[in-house]
DNA sequence: TTTCATACTGAATATATTAGCACTGCTTTT
DNA sequence: AAAAGCAGTGCTAATATATTCAGTATGAAA
């Protein structure tokens, strides 16, 4: 979406209000006396270039004829990624196994996308087998915040610490040794940040 | 909200969809082809009865007008059930701290509140200090499953453990004892069954 | 300097939509 | 048997709403 100017967001901002509040859009007339305008056709002007600049979409000849595009208006959800095929990225849609109602923006930062956690390897973080992991998509991470790597094809769930130029990817549970990746030899490849968790009991 | 006949519960369900695929209220007249009317008074009459029974409301000369007032439309999510004042029901509103957005039915059976998570008590089952754990309301549960329960104005979470007419509520942590309740002796009040964990890192 | 996007006014028109009146016919309740 | 609710048709009026045409003015880009 190209940058919008602050009165077209102003306008945009009312629309969005307004599903939020009366859950419809509103009709041209009602953004025309709610921005002040004179003329409805101010109101027409905007909402083209919010149109052509793929905020919205309009409906012709549709009273309240007006869709906010917004990636994930209507998503199903956050997906969730079971078992991760080697060599296809993480959110490809054979990695895809299901949707879960979850509001994205519970966690901070937000959540990309849920993983099912396999093994015990971060229980006494509270971790366990089977639950899902929300996670931040982010190709870096600070030290000692919980991450998802890929590691030859396999997709782990680990503390990071770093010490110069060697990463060490640590369990929380002493059966587990820290994996130790040499950053001059190898690439850490980060999927993400965990960000929550969330499980059914 | 009094019974709908099955016409007036199509005529509602269309409008539930149309809101759900079209973000917006249907018209009349869109109504009026979605169910094969050859006038839209047919519809006008559903509308009115449905808004006699308390199913929608209607909004006079608007198009579109028509407000969905399901209980839960514009719910704030579940109540966070945080220190709870001793003598009061877990849900009265002092002890309500804040709405969270989480869809209660993404747990089974269904969640009715979170609640936030005091001590290690049951680290070793996943929950930890400050987790939000998603309550069901029962006042019964199974052997063997993790409740939330009331003893002397404290609100603990433990597993429940029943043996002929002793209850042992025990920790998942050995540095906690079971408390032993004697059912001849005292009553155990039992506020839900634990369904699920949420917790922001 | 011309063109283009932004940001509006003002008036007129076409159409979408709600709303009202007058009916028919069936079933259930009083 | 009458009244009330349900389920419709058909038509017209009123008004809500979108759309089009004709302008003004400003600042940025070509």
């Amino acid at each position: 979406m190209k940058t919008l100017t602050s009165r077209q967001l102003q306008v945009l901002e009312f629309i969005q209000d307004s599903i939020r509040v009366a859950n419809m859009p509103p009709t041209i007339a009602e953004i025309t006396v709610a921005m002040g305008f004179g003329s409805t056709n101010a109101t027409r002007g905007h909402l083209q270039a919010l149109e052509r600049k793929g905020a919205i979409e309009l409906i012709p000849n549709s009273s309240r004829g007006i869709r906010l595009v917004q990636a994930g208006a209507f998503e199903p959800g956050l997906p969730l990624v079971g078992r991760v095929a080697a060599g296809r990225p993480l959110l490809a849609e054979e990695n895809i196994e299901d949707y879960r109602p979850v509001d994205p923006s519970f966690f901070s930062p937000r959540a990309d996308y849920l993983l099912r956690v396999r093994g015990e390897s971060m229980r006494d973080a509270g971790i366990l087998d089977g639950d899902l992991l929300a996670v931040h998509r982010s190709p870096t991470a600070d030290n000692g915040q919980i991450v998802v790597a890929r590691l030859q094809d396999e997709v782990t769930v680990k503390r990071l610490r770093r010490t110069g130029q060697v990463v060490y990817l640590e369990a929380e549970n002493p059966d587990f040794p820290a994996i130790e990746v040499d950053l001059k030899q190898e690439t850490l490849a980060l999927e993400g940040i965990a960000v929550g968790v969330v499980r059914n009991l």
